[in-house]
DNA sequence: CGCGATTTAATTGTGTACAATGCAATTGTA
DNA sequence: TACAATTGCATTGTACACAATTAAATCGCG
């Protein structure tokens, strides 16, 4: 019964699942990003804060694969709730550095059951999720 | 080297790819979909409809995983650029109905290529696509 | 050195996502 | 059969994403 339509059938996608796990992963991540106050975009970026400190907006960019009209907001955002300050480059007025503050680093104790919770919430088994994983990450090479 | 935090790094997360993929080969999509006038979302809308031809909008959402607030404003536009129709079921009239329209399955053909070109910009082989495939779709069962 | 090209963040505009709420139609039940 | 509960779409508000543009700072070449 095959026609010259079978690849536009949404179940031959594979763009599809992964959209829709994305999407259900982040939804899931929301009750416990709620109890810190952060969003999924803004976890992500405090985790990246909470292992280098500071980091200019560029090379934070390169590693959550964002641009500034998505980073140039939330940086804001995160430094009105007192988790980061933002200051320019004396080196290079064009770079903004983003520096984690005190509060912000306090976060990460909150923060720090999290993935594991998130882990016990997915039906996936330890052996799928590295295969997940690794497939994944080929895939990123290529970005 | 270990510390307490080291689940908290973005390289220990599963989500992170999968949030970076997703929006990889969503922005693959779109020389594509520009050619066609669609957004991904509306792609995969129009992709059920080329399907089923007509679908209620609770069946719709569940098959895609939104919800009301996403798909309303989205099949406005697609009945404004009138690739479908959206009427009240006579039943009851609390369902809204979409039914393709002939432009809207007109619209199939020039879609056709589609995955074969992005299948092609993908750097993934067959098997491990599968594997993917599958373990994405076990997730899914899950939702 | 001067000045056009490049780099970088910010802004603007469009389109999702989704929680929360609103509201009309229908259903279940006393 | 009233009417409270439920169902289903629409609306509102918040927060991304990202393309395109802008503007300031720096670089590089003649």
């Amino acid at each position: 019964m095959a026609d010259k339509y079978d690849r536009l059938k949404l179940d031959n996608q594979l763009c599809f699942p992964l959209y829709a796990c994305s999407k259900e992963v982040v939804r899931r991540y929301k009750p416990y990003l709620d109890k810190i106050g952060l969003t999924y975009t803004q976890y992500i970026t405090m985790m990246v804060l909470w292992e280098k400190g500071e980091i200019g907006v560029k090379a934070l960019g390169e590693r959550l694969y964002l641009d500034s009209g998505t980073l140039s907001p939330l940086l804001k955002t995160l430094e009105k709730k007192g988790l980061l300050e933002r200051k320019r480059d004396e080196e290079d007025e064009r770079n903004l550095i983003v520096r984690i503050t005190k509060k912000g680093l306090a976060l990460r104790d909150e923060a720090v059951d999290i993935p594991l919770k998130m882990g016990a919430c997915l039906n996936i088994d330890a052996e799928e999720a590295q295969t997940l994983y690794r497939i994944l990450h080929k895939l990123m090479s290529d970005f």
